[in-house]
DNA sequence: TTCTCTACTGTGAACGCTCACAGATGCATG
DNA sequence: CATGCATCTGTGAGCGTTCACAGTAGAGAA
């Protein structure tokens, strides 16, 4: 019986308004809030919609609202560097929890190749999504203007590098996180504090490097440019960046690498080179990946709130939808302390 | 200009048919597939399609069609076990582009908590998708009961454990990876062979430990039980296990691990017990994770094809949808030779 | 009583598309 | 010349919903 129920052409509206004794305007404006509905008919709605196990049809609703009650998880980033990022899970499964409580549902779109980006535009152009969650931090991502131009509601995950739109965006205070970091090497003793910043077309890269260079000057430290090397957050690139800085600097105490997978390759280098960490050279991450703990010494690190800053993304967003300015976020970050400084 | 008519209310088939100077029925056929249209008229309404920069309505189209041309992409895994899993993000990420190649959005939906599979299950049974990819690995999920009782079209990852049901399902060669592996240990000398086996209410920890029994059986070695130690694919798992063979059983002289998370346990464990890998005790993995190849000695592991599983179970489930019989697809792991055995 | 206002309800008309059907044309066949 | 068939085209209906509007009933004010 409740097979042949579930398996039979689902209820309409009009199925539920005859059970509940109704009009179709009334069920539909129990659907919708129940504003200028009678206790009685609501209640009879109420039950008939239990009876009948409807649900409604979201394509009907669309089509006429011009809503689409759903929203768009776009990543146009190159895959390698955030599809292995673990925190990207975190981002990912927070947004789409925070969506399933407002019975909205998540697309994922995935635009790697040109053929990808077309596709993916064209379909949000079309109207076919509410509203653009999109993770896309090198600079110059065409991606991003043509979202604003086409007047569809974006928000980003950190702040989109070199454009003048002006988008909203949520985003760990990256700049602060940096200050923490080499304030903490400092406060340890450390005089000879190097970086290895992440590439210089992400806001991550250029903001932790603009922490490290204040915090430097904030202590009276020369600013020398050969304390720093430039990565691109994958391991083999802080190896390499560790390489050239314990070439250029001998000399140096203390690196803060802008990424705990870069600072997985800067530990490789300097126990290939010799160095123990943390006596001779400290080492400070940046993530709070499950690298920083599983790497040997584990690592000193920067935690990035991804829970808040996917919550925060899907707040933002709806109340953009909704109508609201764009908005800007800024959630701080927090120093873990472990071995490795 | 432009912005002014991208932001005007967007074409509809009427004004292609205008513009064409054609009929709807005429641009519904060019749109689904251009059967009987004349080649003149296809060509009008191709050009008509790109001056008005028209794109289809699917919530209209759905709406009488009954399909959605959308496919969930659904996660009944404790989050914490599989969220973290890189290859999740392999999969997740090869399903979104196969199915984006055809034009189908994916669904991203996670069913951690009660509410939020009674939410995912009432979407996916109101027909708001055509059918659902199914991450669910421990046995006796009752999501796969009622979809398959909805009659939505199923296809699984890994083999749904202790279901009557008849469902789809794309999986590795699970059992022959670990037989395999078993073998190579077998090969380089080892005689007294462990394992640390998955959890048993999944398929891959079920069917890795049958093969490595199989094999030990084929060789003609001792069926011995204190050489197999359960985990559950997490590394502190693993290095719990490993304390437990090396106790029960001291002179083991390989490990064979049901994942490389437990692995990198096994390794910790056994370079604290002062036993040196591969010498005294080789390792071997399986998933070949980045984990096993930043793990030192690196991990001799077997690769399972995400890639091939992910488009495998994209093209089962739109065959699925296309009215076949569900199918089972088996595909072979392949033995990546590293330091640790 | 009569009027006005508020709370509530029902009814057609859309929304943009596909589908079934009817009609038209051209060509080969009887 | 009539018939059949395949190819092509236009038209009306309807998918399930919301929205605007018209209408009713009851309470309170004049």
């Amino acid at each position: 019986m409740s097979t042949a129920a579930s398996r039979r052409r689902p209820a309409t509206i009009h199925d539920v308004a005859r059970e509940a004794g109704v009009s179709r305007g009334t069920v539909s404006r129990v659907l919708n809030g129940g504003h200028y509905v009678s206790p009685t008919a609501k209640a009879a709605v109420d039950a008939a919609i239990r009876r009948t196990g409807y649900v409604v049809n979201r394509h009907a609703r669309s089509l006429i609202t011009g809503r689409s009650d759903s929203v768009a998880f776009l990543l146009t980033e190159p895959q390698e560097r955030f599809f292995e990022d673990p925190n990207f899970n975190v981002l990912l499964r927070a947004c789409t929890q925070a969506l399933a409580a407002q019975d909205i549902p998540l697309l994922l779109m995935i635009a790697g190749t040109e053929d990808e980006r077309r596709r993916n535009l064209r379909y949000i152009e079309a109207g076919h999504v509410d509203g653009v969650l999109l993770v896309s931090s090198h600079s110059g991502d065409p991606v991003v203007a043509r979202l604003h131009e086409a007047g569809v509601p974006v928000v980003a995950c950190g702040k989109p590098l070199g454009q003048t739109a002006r988008i909203g965006y949520v985003a760990a205070d990256d700049r602060e996180g940096a200050r923490d970091m080499v304030r903490h090497l400092y406060a340890s003793g450390r005089r000879r504090i190097a970086t290895v910043t992440g590439p210089l077309d992400t806001p991550g890269g250029v903001e932790r490097l603009a922490g490290y260079r204040e915090t430097l000057a904030e202590f009276g430290l020369p600013a020398d440019e050969t304390l720093i090397a430039t990565g691109d957050y994958s391991r083999a690139s802080g190896e390499d960046a560790a390489h050239a800085l314990l070439e250029r600097a001998p000399d140096i105490d203390a690196v803060f690498v802008a990424s705990d997978l870069m600072a997985q390759g800067v530990l490789d280098a300097l126990s290939r080179a010799g160095r123990k960490v943390p006596e001779d050279i400290a080492v400070g991450g940046f993530d709070d990946s499950p690298a920083a703990l599983s790497s040997r010494p584990s690592l000193t690190t920067i935690r990035q709130p991804w829970d808040r800053i996917s919550t925060e993304m899907v707040r933002t967003l709806l109340a953009r939808i909704a109508g609201e300015d764009p908005a800007t976020v800024i959630l701080p970050t927090h120093l873990v302390r472990r071995e490795s400084a």
